[in-house]
Formats: structure tokens, C-alpha cells, sequence
DNA sequence: AATGAATGAGGGTTCATTCAT
DNA sequence: TATGAATGAACCCTCATTCAT
């Protein structure tokens, strides 16, 4: 029956979440595979029966946690809206990936030295699809006369850097919403492009 | 004698240089006592008559490196430059550490996954003497109304995630250098605080 | 019921001939449960229903090749040939085991690497059997006045040795075939024994 | 000083030493770093402080065993003996270094399934240059007229074969003495050649 | 002040073996 | 009977750390 392979499949999740965790809290290298292991009360020998190896693992933590928010991201360049619509979207779902899915998000804010070149080009590729999405649209708002920009690579390098660095910052309990965070961040964003 | 005293200080700068040159090449866990001493023709072993250990010695790297940009920004907060020159020269300089000190800047994000507690305190500290410099010249530039800027606490976050995320981007043999880099980065700072 | 005893054995003769491919591919020691299994569509937690633990399995397979080769061995002995043409037989049957399986008669070269107590003695006496076949043809040919050697012991090994050794070099995809190889040896052996 | 780099090496031959002997007694793969610590009473760490892997000191070892005994049948094959006496020279060589250098030679017998291509061709070039010893002898032997043989390939195959195999069964406490061995395999060698 | 040498803890990986289902 | 899943021991290797000299 199906029954057992999917069983495996959700096991396989679950041990990419406990990786993910792991790796935001103690750095892609320094990330053990006995603790991820422990974080599902498994030894690490049976890893093995889910994943070549870790580096395998972890490649395929980023891999989905890329693919999922780069498919999300997609729908919104790919929708009617205006191009000064679509960077405002853009920013908001961003935003929220940084603060609500932190872990998930640091994983594609790490070097990649850890990666050997099978598994680099992949990410690299997927992160290149990521990055396209905001040069597309920050492109179009420039042909719109929406935007006015001295350099896109700089600009769009410029945003991410200021978004990506809200989960540095950002505390739950803080005084700052998400919702607020975002509405701050579209005024910047648009300050920086306009 | 005070003499020897005075040499082994010189040589833990050194060990301390050898340290920063290779943490910048090979990241922060990765570099090994053995590579900074052979890059002294040391032996690892003589590394720890100078330092207790190699967190000690990484503390002291870091230590030294974010004190030197410390008081590089705060000659600029401190010189009679206006506002907005002041934050112009704040942003040529943070872009050159970024760069220029890859991973010690890199610890800054995340310090807490390199020290433990007994260092993490002071590392902290000097992060938010850091951020401070920041954030005085911007309200100086808001009062002056020379900056508008909605939120200035955002505004800082957003120059200081836009300008440590080049490290992510950066090549040496890329088409940017790092003067353009700066460049650009200064009419973008421009932008969000005006 | 005998038709499922019989069943069970068909199955452990098929592990065994699976296994004794696998050995012959990749040693003795390097052979794994699970490439034996999979040889057959199995999972390798099957094999334990059959065999106790890999060295019974291991063990089977060595008795039941070596088994076989004798009783091909003691055919000849026990045939009205004369002791010339014996020998020639005997050479020939020899050669083909050492290169067609390989690992198994590897194994009569230092079976106390590979088995344990339990295990080493059935082997050992299956090789003194084995041996026994070509001193007795020997001293046949000696009563025969056919063969005149100084020492029949150091006849026999020095036959023996000369054939185990050609798996050192043998090679499939070499320029001698097995046929030529013992057509060779006949004519060494026929040398040593005149 | 010297000393120390030559204590360096000295160690360096313990070590290796001690790493023959378990490869002889447990076979090339199942030899563990431990188990070859162990016998010097060191750790394992150690030993990568004198090797840089388990390949390397395998190696090294392999080749200082071959290249020792490759020197000594190189003069035998220089000296102004006539083919015959060298041959039996060569014999009586061979013969010594398996029976009394049992572990040494065992490593040049042991399948290379352990190498990777790096270290194999070094450790391939040496028994070639072994092998073509002695059929540089034979070929001599062969042109003046003293030997005859079919497939002087087959002859030194067969030749080696038989002495190699002699470790299988000779005992220091058995009837056959070293002298008696060299002798009964000279008379055996000639017949082969001749 | 520095070196050579060693230790020992731990990390990634493999695999025979077990066992509930 | 057989599978899926897991365990645990053992292996190779790295490296911070120690210490006699």
C-alpha cells in the first residue's frame, strides 16, 4: 500500500525540520547529525536509512524551503497588479517568510560553502529564479516610469539585505508588529526605488 | 622587564592578525589553530602560551576588529562634518569592513552561535556602541531637517541589513569594486533617509 | 508439510548462489547483506529468516562450493583413468574453480581470516580432503612408475600453489582465455610431476 | 638537531611494522587504525600524526616491503652468474623473504582492491619491475639454451605461484626446515624451466 | 618561548542485526 | 514469510588541547 510510503515521505519532513532547526540555532557546519537525530528521539545511524549523507540532508532542506517560497513569489509577479502593487506584495510575503518562517528562511541566507558542486548548482539556480522574480518586476515598474533607479542589482541586493536582516532584530515580544514591520518596510522599499 | 612584556603583546597581534586573515579566508569555525599558526611558521601548540584557547583567541580577533571600526565611526560622529556628510562617511566605512573583515562582521549577525556567555556580554556591548553611532547621527540629521525619515530605528536597521548583506553578494573578482559599491550605497542611504 | 520445507530450501539455495556472486564480485569481506538481497529482490532482514547471521550464510556458501568441487574431484580420482590422465583432470577442474569462483577457493587460502571457531573446522577438513585427492592420484602415478618426484608433498602444493596464484593475475578481458590457461598448466604440471 | 627528525622516522617504521602485522593478521580492509595503535600502545589520533590517512600508511608500507626485496633480486640479476645459477638464486630469495619475512610478503600477495588509483600505479610499477626480474632471468636462460619452456609467462606465474603459496602451509615447528623448503623448490624450479 | 608528540572527544558513515507488524 | 525501520557498534578521520622537554 501507499500507507508506508508516505509514512516514510512525512518522516523525511519531519527530519528536514528538525535539520532546519538545528542548523538555524547552531550554523550550517556546526549542525551535528546526533543532534538532529536527538531533536526526534532517533539515533543518528537511522538518518541514514532517509538520506544519502548529510550533506544531502541539507540540501534538500534548502531546496524546499527555496522552492516553496520561490512558488508563492512567482503568483504574485505573474498577477495583474501593477509593478508598484507587486514590489508591495513582494515585500509583505517576503517579510512575512523572514519573520514567520525564520528558520526556514535563514537556510537560504547561508553560505554556501558547505555544498559541493552537484548540490551547489541547484541552489544556486533556484536562488538566481528568487532574485529574477524582483529584478522582473522592479524592471517593469522602471519601464512604467513607476521606478527610477541608478542601479536594479544594487537596489534589489538592497532591499533583500534590509529585509533579510529584520529576523537579526525582530523579537515576538517586542514593540514591533509583523504588520507593522511591514507597512515600515514598503515605505522604505518604495523610498529606495522611487 | 618590560621589554619582554612589550614583545609578547607584539606577537599576540600578530597571532591576532594571522587569526583575522584566516577566519576571513576559511569562516569562522572552519579555521583551525593549526592553519593560524602555520601562517606564522608556528607551531599550534606555542599559540596557546598567548591565548587560553582558540574561543579566547577568536574573542580577541573579533574584539580588536569591531573596537578599530568602533573608533574609526566614532571619529565621525565626532568630527564637525553636518549630518548628512557625517553618514556618508559612516557608510563608506561600515561597506569597507563589510568587505574588507568578511567574517568578523559576519559574527556580529549571529555572535551568540561563535561565544559563549562569558564573551558574549562584551561582544554585545560593543555591537550596540556600534549601532548607536548610527543612530546619533540620523536624529542629529533629522533635527538639523537634513533627514525625514518615519521611523528611525527602521531606517537604521534597513541601512545596516542593506550594507551587511553584501557580504553575501560580494566577489573580489566581480564587476563591482568596492569603490563603485560605495558609491552606490551612499545615494541609497541618501535615499531612505530623505 | 515437506512441500514448504522444500520451498525453504530452494530459497536458501538461491541466497546462497546470489551470495556467492556478490562474493565473487566484491571479496569476501566486502560483500554486504543488502547487496546479497537485493540480488534477489529481497530486503536483507529476509536473509535472517533463512540463515543465522552472515557468517553462517558465508560459510554455507564456502562448504557448498567446496563440497561441490570435490565431489567434480573425487569423480575423477575414483574414474579408471590412469594417473596421468587423472591429474590432467584434476588440473583442469582446479583451474576452472580458482577462476570462475574466485572468492570461495580465496577462502581455502586463509579461512581463519574469515570464519570462526565453529566454522573454521568443516572448512579445514573439507581442504584436507581436498588435498588428499591429489596425493592420492600422485602416488598412484609414483606406484605406476608414471610421475617421479623427490618429495610428493611439495609436489602437490607447489601444483597447488601454482594454480590458486593464477586468480592473482587472471583477467577476464586478458589475452589468455581459460582454455589456454589450462592447457598451460597441464603441461607445468605434467613438468613437475616427471 | 637531526635527532628528533630522525626519531621522527624511526617511529614512522614502528609503525609500520606493527601496521604489517595486522594486516597479516586480519587482512587488508578489516586492519583497523586502532588495532594498529594498539599495538604500539599508542591511539589512533597518533598515527595521523605520522600518516595522513589509512591509505597512506598502507601504502608506505607496501612499498617499503616491495622495494627492499626488489633491490636484493636486482643484484642477483646483475651479478655474472650464468642463467641457471641465477635462477636458483632468485629462488632461494624468494623462498627466504616468504618464509622468514612472512608478513612483509604476505602485503605484496594481498589484492589491491585497496588502492586508489593514486597509489596504485607506484605500488603496480614495483611488481612489474619484481616480476620482470625474473623474466629477464628466464629469458637469458632461454637464449644461452639452459631452459626450455612453452610460455615463459606461464612458467613465472606458476614459478611465483608455487613459492608463495609455500606461507600456507609451512610451520616453524614442522618437519620441513627453511634449508630443505629452499632446496626441494630449487629441484622443482628447474624442472619447471627446463 | 616554542616544539614535538600525543590524547581524547566527537563527527560522518557503514552495516550486521533485530523486531514489530 | 517478508518488510520497513531502527539500533548500535565500529570505523576513519579531525582538531582543540595538553605537556614534557
Amino acid at each position: 500500500m501507499k500507507t508506508t510510503a508516505r509514512r516514510k515521505l512525512r518522516k523525511k519532513e519531519q527530519i528536514q525540520l528538525s535539520a532546519i532547526k538545528i542548523v538555524n540555532k547552531y550554523g550550517f557546519e556546526q549542525a551535528t547529525m546526533e543532534q538532529i537525530a536527538a531533536e526526534l528521539d532517533m539515533t543518528k545511524g537511522a538518518l541514514y536509512y532517509y538520506f544519502k549523507n548529510k550533506e544531502d540532508l541539507l540540501f534538500q532542506c534548502h531546496y524546499f524551503v527555496l522552492s516553496n517560497a520561490l512558488e508563492e513569489l512567482q503568483a504574485i509577479a505573474d498577477s495583474d497588479l501593477d509593478a508598484e502593487q507587486q514590489i508591495l506584495a513582494l515585500t509583505a510575503a517576503h517579510v512575512k517568510y523572514v519573520i514567520e518562517e525564520r528558520d526556514f528562511f535563514n537556510l537560504m541566507i547561508e553560505p554556501n560553502k558547505a555544498f559541493t558542486d552537484k548540490h551547489l548548482q541547484p541552489v544556486l539556480n533556484l536562488r538566481k529564479r528568487y532574485a529574477a522574480i524582483f529584478d522582473e518586476v522592479i524592471e517593469k515598474g522602471i519601464q512604467n516610469g513607476i521606478f527610477r533607479v541608478e542601479n536594479s542589482f544594487i537596489a534589489r541586493m538592497a532591499m533583500l539585505g534590509a529585509m533579510n536582516w529584520i529576523q537579526q532584530w525582530y523579537r515576538e515580544e517586542g514593540s514591533l508588529q509583523r504588520e507593522q514591520i511591514e507597512l515600515h518596510f514598503k515605505h522604505v522599499i518604495l523610498k529606495i526605488l522611487k
